[in-house]
RNA sequence: GCUCGAUUAACUCAGUGGUAGAGUGCUUCCAUGACAUGGAAGAAGUCAUUGGUUCAAGUCCAAUAUUGAGCACCA
């Protein structure tokens, strides 16, 4: 072990080994699979085209964490890897390349654009797959997927064409969110942000020629499409005004004045314009009285000849040369500064345009028996308050526009026939003929489905939900609906709840009566060491890969792990990766003094324990791996991580190595001891707790079993020695701080007292050389009676008394008067509860006696503190 | 505007009605044969504020303040 640790080249090769053996296969631990034991758990399919960056990292150690964990235990356990199309995101990327080199994809044509974009995609899918391989994750690789492989393109057609017979998928004209760069919008692929805009205000003449009335608008390149004005039916100020006609300016179109209660007399000038086609608000107005919808630009933000003279100009680029013509013309009164919410297309930032739209949609009653199991806790959230989130979302539910106008994704699957309009929804690739009047000359719809919608069958169409007969041997597994269906866990960022959990919820529901998840957990956001977001901008990102580097998947992976309190965004800096770095060479040193003293180590397994500290050391690994199940039984992964980190740094190595020095016969059974604890520290640190564990066996994994398959350990009992070592090492403390009182911290000295009861003379024997190693004395001896001449201290169960000719009185009285009062302070509070007639009546049996013994503990602690304090000042 | 969080040591954060916890940092000391990426001892708290429930509140309830996120939104 000298050459030292060198996680690179350890963690490429390991995992390399494991992925080989397939034991991150379903079947990878068939050895210790226990019957009816089932897990099951997806991964959110990263873009097929995107980069590893510390969100990806966390979610997927703590998915990588779990599935470890599961595995170890005795399931059968899927990790569903893959990754997504990625619609909008990958075309845009394709169509950065064309423009490139020079040409667009309309100039390509479709056919020859995909043939590109699939390129693309394989090209760059190796490479997210790759990075999440050095984060040394184990998802099942031999069943990964992809959104539009063959399989998956079946079943997103399966689902699509249930639900469109059942007219639950429709098509119609409604207004939508466009964007005219990546055409039809879903409402949450639309951003909000304040901006610094303008609010125009603008005459708008009356037909008579009799005056104007005043209109303030953010968007006057909008007026073109004005169908009337508006005001408040109550409003003093424009009553008379309700039917009159308005003679738009520069136009020559005239519309009426018309009443309604929407507006706000408060806002603006009281008058509104009403322009039914490119506001949502007006867009109800206009149909609530029976309004005209004038559209006034084209898909691609075009003006239109309703713009008249500004016809052809792009819609943004207009809105200045308007206001200057208006101006011009007297038709300006002001212009204000005004900040106002603005959408934005979430994947290019382009404004988005309220815009009427023919659009295929989900229609929402399909969420209806999902949000309603959820309710009745068939599923779980973790942390439990997202259930207020997802409600309150999908009370607001509308209908899910999910068709794009984009050429990379599938295919809506509708065709319409050419000679008698028939519409029809269709499984079959290339349905030869019209089934209502036959005919051959049949034209599919050419845009796409949302991305969503194929990630929202995710949790069953990976399971061969759907899929026909794609590649079944090769892929699935008879049971593996049985057996995967509802998935055991999700854990995913709560940023996409919306966008992919709710959507799963439902579909999942809708097609298999039940909902895609037991458990829901959803992990917070990476920060900056600032708690500022990572941003590219910013110059704050801590690439993952780098890191990896730098320290090495494990240090990242436990890193993330203990910092991962449900609820609660992470902090991510160098400085906590140092300190795990630290402990990893922590537990590195520990192998090497094990080494040094025994070549090799037996597995607890069948292994008796016989010393005493040895059994000591069991009976804390045992509570440590109670804690560790627990916390992880309830995605507590910083408690898990928490709680290892206290066993073998704090309990493992400050007290079992230091104590085996003095005892070399106990080394074989912490050897042991400690491997087993690279068990339970594996799901966190998967190559570090393997190369260690191996190194002490006397084994390699290049030619034994990884222990990733073997059984997670499970001892929690605790033993009685527990409460021998607890006065050992008081006692230990006691002589080191009694050493501190005498300048003597770390000298060796000559000789110390302890006096302890009720222990036993085979126990003091024991304890003698052990404390005198540890607390670097050359001779401890017990005694019955207070030691004259000599500092000393008071602990929890002992006194230590040290002897010696010059004592600094000052010093030890003021650390004697400071336990005193603290003494005190516990004892009045003690003593206030249990004189409480109330809390004696109310409190607890086992309150009550803690209490007690606390109560008594703290006085007799006390009444030698006093009598020392005494005989001192004497 | 509505909803959901957060507020605990100098810092980063745990905390499950029953005496307030960890790591880092700080103070003092130690290059002892696993490790200075280390070891020992210690100091450090009005649990944001104010009420309430309870024998008992950091923990439950209400309000306030500060702060973050999501949703909605005024032309």
């Amino acid at each position: 072990m000298s050459n030292g640790y060198e996680p690179s080249k350890i963690e490429n090769e390991f995992y390399k080994i494991c992925e080989e053996r397939k034991y991150f296969e379903v079947d990878g631990n068939k050895a210790i699979q226990e019957e009816g034991k089932n897990f099951s758990i997806m991964m959110p399919p990263p873009n097929v085209t995107g980069r590893l960056h510390i969100g990806h990292a966390l979610t997927f150690t703590l998915q990588d964490i779990i599935t470890r964990y599961k595995r170890m235990d005795g399931y059968k356990t899927l990790w569903q890897p893959g990754t997504d199309h990625a619609g909008i995101a990958t075309q845009n990327v394709v169509e950065k390349q064309l423009l490139a080199e020079g040409t667009t994809k309309e100039e390509l044509g479709r056919e020859k654009f995909l043939e590109r974009a699939w390129a693309w995609k394989e090209e760059s899918a190796g490479i997210m797959t790759d990075q999440l391989r050095k984060m040394g994750v184990t998802p099942a690789w031999e069943r990964e997927r992809f959104t539009m492989d063959a399989g998956l393109q079946k079943s997103v057609k399966e689902a699509f064409v249930h639900l469109y017979n059942e007219g639950l998928i429709i098509r119609g004209n409604y207004m939508v969110n466009w964007c005219t760069h990546d055409g039809a919008l879903s409402d949450i692929e639309v951003e909000h942000e304040d901006h610094n805009g303008k609010f125009y205000h603008i005459k708008y003449p009356f037909a008579d020629g009799s005056g104007f009335v005043e209109v303030a608008t953010t968007r006057p390149e909008t007026y073109f499409g004005d169908t009337a004005v508006m005001v408040h039916p109550d409003d003093e100020r424009y009553k008379d005004l309700i039917g009159k006609k308005i003679r738009l300016p520069l136009l020559q179109r005239e519309v009426a004045i018309i009443a309604d209660t929407h507006v706000d007399m408060d806002f603006g000038t009281g008058v509104v314009k009403v322009t039914p086609a490119h506001d949502q608000n007006d867009y109800e107005i206009g149909k609530r009285h029976d309004l005209e919808f004038i559209t006034v630009f084209d898909e691609k933000g075009i003006l239109n000849d309703y713009a008249e003279e500004f016809k052809g100009l792009e819609r943004l680029e207009a809105r200045d040369i308007i206001v200057k013509r208006l101006d011009e013309e007297g038709f300006m009164v002001k212009i204000e500064d005004h900040k106002h919410p603005v959408g934005h297309c979430y994947r290019c930032k382009n404004i988005v345009e309220p815009y009427i739209s023919r659009q295929w949609f989900v229609r929402k009653e399909v969420a209806n028996k999902s949000i309603e199991k959820t309710n009745n806790g068939e599923a779980q959230f973790f942390p439990p308050h997202w259930i207020n989130s997802y409600n309150s979302w999908m009370g607001e539910l509308r209908d899910w526009c999910i068709s794009r106008q984009l050429w990379w994704g599938h295919q809506i699957p509708v065709f319409y026939c050419d000679d008698c309009d028939h519409e029809f929804a269709s499984k079959d690739e290339a349905p030869s003929a019209c089934p209502k009047c036959a005919s051959k000359n049949i034209t599919q719809d050419p845009d796409v489905l949302d991305t969503w919608f194929s990630s929202a069958l995710w949790p069953f169409s990976t399971l061969g939900w759907g899929n026909g007969d794609v590649e079944m041997d090769k892929l699935f597994q008879s049971d593996d609906m049985k057996d995967f269906y509802p998935n055991t866990l999700l854990i995913t960022g709560f940023d996409i709840l919306f966008f992919w959990v709710a959507r799963m919820m439902m579909m999942g529901e809708k097609f298999n009566g039940q909902l895609p998840f037991n458990h829901i957990y959803l992990h917070a956001l990476v920060r900056d060491e600032k708690g500022d977001k990572m941003s590219k901008s910013k110059g704050n990102v801590i690439d993952p890969l780098d890191m990896i580097n730098k320290y090495s998947a494990d240090i990242l992976r436990f890193t993330l792990a203990i910092s991962a309190a449900q609820g609660r965004d992470i902090r991510m800096s160098q400085e906590k990766l140092e300190l795990n770095r630290n402990f990893t060479n922590k537990l590195y040193n520990a192998s090497k003094y094990l080494q040094m003293n025994v070549d090799t180590f037996p597995d607890m397994k069948g292994f008796c324990i016989e010393t005493d500290l040895g059994r000591y050391m069991v009976s804390r690994l045992n509570l440590a791996t109670k804690e560790v199940r627990a916390a992880l039984d309830e995605y507590k992964f910083n408690d898990a991580a928490t709680v290892m980190y206290r066993f073998l740094w704090n309990e493992f190595c400050d007290w079992g190595i230091e104590l085996s020095k003095a005892d070399k016969g106990s080394i074989v059974e912490l050897g042991a001891i400690f491997k087993e604890a690279m068990k339970l520290l594996h799901p966190f640190m998967p190559f570090i707790t393997e190369y260690l564990y191996h190194e002490l066996s006397g084994t390699s994994l290049e030619t034994s079993d990884s222990i990733m398959i073997s059984s997670y350990p499970s001892k929690t009992k605790q033993r009685k020695e527990e409460k021998k070592f607890e006065i050992i090492m008081d006692a230990i403390v006691s002589i080191r701080r009694a050493k501190v009182l005498v300048d003597l911290a770390n000298q060796k000295i000559e000789k110390a007292f302890v006096k302890i009861d009720g222990i036993s003379d085979k126990d003091k024997e024991m304890m003698l050389p052990v404390s005198a190693r540890l607390a670097k004395v050359t001779q401890v001896e017990f005694t019955e009676i207070k030691v004259e001449n000599a500092v000393s201290d008071i602990a929890e169960k002992c006194e230590t008394f040290i002897p010696t000719d010059s004592i600094d009185l000052s010093s030890i009285i003021s650390k004697l008067t400071k336990q005193d009062e603290k003494l005190q302070k516990e004892v009045d509070k003690l003593n206030g509860m249990l004189n409480n007639e109330r809390f004696v009546a109310n409190a607890p049996e086992d309150v009550l006696v803690k209490n007690r013994e606390a109560l008594s503990d703290a006085s007799s602690k006390q009444t030698k503190v006093k009598e020392q304090l005494t005989s001192l000042k004497n």
